[in-house]
Formats: structure tokens, C-alpha cells, sequence
RNA sequence: GAUUGCGUAGCUCAGUCGGUAGAGCAGCGGCCUUUUAAGCCGUAGGUCCUGGGUUCAAAUCCCAGCGCAAUCACCA
């Protein structure tokens, strides 16, 4: 195996910024005996806690020590705490014999002051040299400045990163869409509020699984390469296992594994899953998304009602701190979180409205009445409506006309679907036209469904069945009858309440993200170029 | 998939009626021990997204393509 020497790796042309600092790190290591990739440091501060470190009383006190110290030419008395913090230079200001910069970690921004006096000779031609977007390490006294910046007075400097890249503008942090997305690695640092975000998300996340937890939920993971893709009716990606020769999907949902654990007697569980769906992208959709599902044996949809409001309830009350410190407006009477135009109160209770009443509203006929109904969808341009089942108009008509009723500054809950569009769900104990399922409708988006789940076998497979004959050629290919599911039914699966939310959307509405990529590190975006098109091509060896 | 808009230096953006390609930041060389988007002097940097077309002449007008965004469609 031929050695691989640093020059090799070297591209034949580059802009003469990145020149400039490869040139530089080779200066850093070479003459000035740095290694510019750095090394392990322990004890090191995360920028906003370094800045809680500072004391007013102990800069006062080694300020009137140094002027005297000067006077009289001893050495000044210093009880300012010592620290050491690692960032990423986001400012540099060269003022002769004295650097101020600005480094950023994901807690926050802090500057480093380093006085030639103070540091080693190789040090300061370190810090004079050093370039925006550089990783650097400091320690040294916390104090301030004359103009009153807390800052860290360096005592010594070294190199976390040498970064050889063109960093964005300074001011404008990187704004260009394109690029935030393809380079978030880039936009995470050049835009604070960015990172805040996901730092956001974490949490949020975390909080999901502390109260599902303290709920006796417990928490499994199912497969994600599926031989059938089951439990909603999306387009599949497809992947293929070589060693077993075996045609395999990416879930579109984890739902008819999570029910095998409900038959194997796990009686609540969720699974904060993954899920991949092969249709289009936009504001609120990327390809791979993330969703909670939730079942609990003897609940119904009601339990899922109380279990879901009081928990985006809860999440939102945690965000009111969240994101006053994040600097984003917030009310905590409600809560109220702003989102895109609207202000969106999260008190309890959340809107409830029947799918009946709310049709009736919006489509102004009783949606039993098939032939008003069907008059009512010819006169809004439904022309394919002659070819749908009834109920599937009524769904359509819904869609088109009563959903716009939801006020979107409200969480609504719209309850008792029509059964004839939810094959999954259990038909109404009352009025067997209409399933025991709702969906929750925040800021316009749908959050998700909750249903009173199927657990007969033999109506679960005429379900099945049926809708396979309503399945184009197309959809046929993925579309398959999984009778490992109907049999797990058949063993007994004990009634329950089953939940699915979309956690993008919910991380949206709680951070005030009114796209889906700005919740997703790294959304999925077209490839560049032609290296991006040999790569779909896949493996050729 | 459709429509509209955008694509100019590493980044953020100007570019008038079609007539030699511009600024700020970043870079490079200087000066400066208290800056806050530091400042000052000097300097370098371009496949105007790609490919055609119209024209004496195209960043600019036209066509096609690529990428991104918004809206719509699709997504129970």
C-alpha cells in the first residue's frame, strides 16, 4: 500500500484564501511548533459557563493591584478565576501588540483578549495569524476589558484546527438556503440560532421519553428494513439484501411490528422511529422523517386524546424558558408560541370537533346524505367523483373544505372519521359508519392520528384485502397482504389505543421553524454535479 | 409533476436603456496595547450556473438544461 503523503492529498487548484491557510498551518507546525489538528484537553469550559465564572470584585481588586504593582514594581496580587475554554474564532481584531477575537462554541460566544506581553513568542504570532473559522484553545484569568467585555486574558493560546476552508461572511453568517443546507456543518456555527435549534430539538426529544417514560411506557426499537412495507399507505423506498437474495423496503411505519409487541404482551410501548416515504418534498415533508408511535392494551383513542394533550401541553410550557433564553417571543399564559404569522395558544383543553359537525360546517350537507354530498362535489370540480366510493368524496370534500375551518392557532383534535377511510381503526361501538380515530390539527399541519386499534383478525383481513383491490398496478408492486401480521392477530391482541405524531412537525411549531429542514440537520436536497449522479448509480464492483 | 422567482469574487450583495465586471466583508502586505461588523494605507481576486441563439456588441434579450426557494399538485 503506497504511502499517503499530506501533498497528495492536495487539490491541483484552489482559491488563493485556502492557499493562504495552508500555508499558514504549515508555518503553525513547522516554525512555529504547533500541531494544527490539536490534541486531547481535559478541564475544558463551555464558553457560557466560563463567562458565569467572571467576578466584578475580583477584576476590581487585580486592577487597583496592577496599578500599584506598577508603582512600586511588584508583582499584583490576582484572585480572578483561572480558565480554559476551547472555540471557533468567528471574530479576529488585530491591534498591533494586543488581540481581541471572539471564540463560539454551541453555548455561546466569548472573547479572548491576548496581550503580546502575556503569551510566549510563538503563541502570539499564533493569534495574530490566526484566521476566522480557526478551532483554538485558550486559558488564562477571566476579567474584562475597558469598554466592560468579559473576556479571557490569554496566558496561552494553542490550535485545536487549522480550518482551511473560505469562511462566509462575517456579519451575514452564511444566508444563501442552498448553502445552509448542503454546509450545515458551516451554517451550525456561522449561525448561532441555527444550532440553538437543534440544541432545542435534543431536548425536546429527551422530554418526549422522560414522559412517556414516567407513563410506564417502554420504549423498542422494530426493524426499519421490512420484507412488506406495512401500516400506512405511502410509497416505499426499496434496498435489496444481497446474502439471502431478498427484496426489502424502508418502513413507512413502524405500526404492525409495534402490534406484534402488543400480542407478545408488552402492553405499552413506543418507538420514536424513523420513517422513509417516497413522494414529494416541501415545507413539511422530507423524505425520512421522524414520528412517535404509541400503544397502551385496554386504552382506546381516548387515552391517546389525554396522553397527547398533555403532552404537547407540557412541551409547550417547557419551551416558554427554552426560548426566551433562545431570544424567540413567547407568551407563558397559555403558553402561546409564535409560529410563522400565528400566535398558537397551547392551553388546555384543545379543541375538539366531530369530523361530522366540522363536515357539516365547512361542506354545509349532512355528509350521510351521499347525494347532496355528490352534488356538493361536482359543484366544487371534483370531476373524478363519479368513480369514487361515497365515503371517499365525503373524505375528499373534508380535505378540501372543512379542514380550512380548523383554526390553525388552536390545537384541534377532529374526532370519529368516516370508518370506510381508516382500515386500521375500530368501528364506532355507536354508529359502526364511523371509526373511533382522531387526528390533531396544529398551525394548519396535521400532527397526527390516534386510533381505537383493529384487533379482529377476520375484519382486519377483509380490510386488508379490500383495499388491496383498490390498489392501482403500481401500488400493487409494494403492496402486499402481510399475513404474519393477521396471524399475530389471530394469537389475540388485547384492545388498545395506538399513536403516531409527527416530531418534526411538533420540533417545528416548538422552535418556531416554519420549514421541516429547518428542524432536520441534513435534509435531503438533489445531488450536485456529476460525482453526485456516478454516486446514485450505486456500486459498480 | 406545474407555475413563478432567483443563480454575479470564498461570503453578503449592487450592476440603469444591451456598450471595458463593482462594493463591503474575508484574503495578502503595512500601521496601531482596549476593539465590539474596529480603523487607516496599499494590493490581489471573476466559467456573471451550464449550453445554444439573436446582435457590431449579452451578466443584461430569447430558448433549453441544472440547482434552490415559494405556491400548487401528490402524500388517507
Amino acid at each position: 500500500m503506497a504511502e499517503i503523503t499530506p501533498q497528495d492529498a492536495v487539490p491541483l487548484s484552489e482559491s488563493e484564501i485556502v492557499a493562504a491557510r495552508r500555508a499558514k498551518l504549515k508555518r503553525f507546525r513547522d516554525e512555529l511548533g504547533f500541531e494544527p489538528y490539536g490534541q486531547r484537553v481535559d478541564g475544558l469550559l463551555p464558553l457560557n459557563e466560563a463567562r458565569t465564572r467572571f467576578s466584578e470584585d475580583a477584576h476590581l481588586a487585580f486592577d487597583a493591584a496592577s496599578k500599584e504593582a506598577k508603582i512600586s514594581g511588584g508583582v499584583p496580587s490576582d484572585s480572578r478565576a483561572t480558565i480554559k475554554v476551547a472555540g471557533r474564532i468567528v471574530q479576529h481584531r488585530d491591534m498591533g501588540k494586543l488581540v481581541f477575537l471572539f471564540l463560539r462554541d454551541a453555548t455561546g460566544d466569548l472573547q479572548v483578549s491576548i496581550s503580546k506581553s502575556a503569551v510566549e513568542a510563538s503563541a502570539w504570532e499564533l493569534a495574530k495569524a490566526a484566521d476566522y473559522g480557526d478551532i483554538l484553545v485558550t486559558e488564562g484569568p477571566i476579567g474584562r476589558t475597558q469598554k466592560g467585555e468579559v473576556c479571557i486574558w490569554a496566558t496561552s493560546v494553542s490550535l485545536g484546527a487549522k480550518s482551511l476552508a473560505a469562511p462566509p461572511e462575517k456579519w451575514h453568517g452564511l444566508s444563501d438556503p442552498e448553502l445552509r443546507y448542503r454546509k450545515r456543518y458551516v451554517d451550525m456555527y456561522a449561525n448561532p440560532e441555527t444550532a440553538k435549534v437543534f440544541a432545542m430539538r435534543s431536548r425536546i426529544v429527551s422530554r418526549i421519553r422522560r414522559f412517556m417514560d414516567a407513563r410506564g411506557f417502554l420504549e423498542v426499537e422494530t426493524p426499519v428494513l421490512q420484507p412488506l412495507a406495512g401500516g400506512a399507505a405511502a410509497r416505499p423506498f426499496t434496498t435489496h439484501h444481497n446474502a439471502l437474495g431478498m427484496p426489502l423496503f424502508m418502513r413507512v411505519a413502524p405500526e404492525l411490528y409495534l402490534k406484534r409487541c402488543m400480542v407478545g404482551g408488552l402492553s405499552k410501548v413506543y418507538e420514536i422511529n424513523r420513517n422513509f416515504r417516497n413522494e414529494g418534498i416541501d415545507r413539511s415533508h422530507n423524505p425520512e422523517f421522524t414520528a412517535m408511535e404509541v400503544y397502551q392494551a385496554f386504552g382506546d383513542y381516548g387515552t391517546m386524546m389525554e396522553l397527547t394533550e398533555s403532552l404537547i401541553h407540557e412541551l409547550a410550557v417547557s419551551m416558554v424558558p427554552e426560548r426566551q433564553a433562545a431570544g424567540l417571543p413567547v407568551e407563558a399564559e397559555g403558553p402561546v408560541l409564535p409560529w410563522g404569522d400565528l400566535a398558537i395558544n397551547y392551553a388546555k383543553p384543545f379543541v375538539r370537533v366531530t369530523f361530522e359537525e366540522l363536515f357539516r360546517r365547512g361542506v354545509g350537507v349532512d355528509m350521510r346524505d351521499f347525494a347532496a354530498v355528490r352534488a356538493k362535489a361536482r359543484e366544487h370540480g371534483l370531476h373524478h367523483e363519479a368513480k369514487l366510493d361515497d365515503w371517499l368524496v365525503v373524505n375528499a370534500l373534508f380535505e378540501e373544505l372543512a379542514e380550512a375551518l380548523i383554526d390553525p392557532a388552536r390545537p384541534t383534535f377532529v374526532t370519529d372519521y368516516p370508518s370506510a377511510v381508516s382500515p386500521l381503526t375500530r368501528p364506532s361501538r355507536s354508529d359502526p359508519a364511523l371509526c373511533e380515530r382522531w387526528d390533531i390539527f396544529i398551525g394548519g399541519m396535521e400532527i397526527g392520528p390516534a386510533y381505537t386499534e383493529l384487533n379482529d383478525p377476520d375484519v382486519q383481513l377483509a380490510k386488508f384485502t379490500e383495499q388491496l383491490k383498490g390498489a392501482d398496478d403500481e401500488e400493487s408492486t409494494f403492496r402486499s397482504l402481510d399475513e404474519d401480521f393477521v396471524e399475530a392477530l389471530r394469537v389475540g391482541m388485547p384492545p388498545a389505543g395506538g399513536l403516531g405524531i409527527g416530531i418534526d412537525r411538533l420540533v417545528m411549531l416548538m422552535t418556531g421553524s416554519t420549514s421541516i429542514r429547518d428542524v432536520i440537520l441534513f435534509p435531503l436536497l438533489k445531488s450536485m454535479g456529476s460525482s453526485g449522479a456516478a454516486a446514485a448509480e450505486g456500486p459498480t464492483a
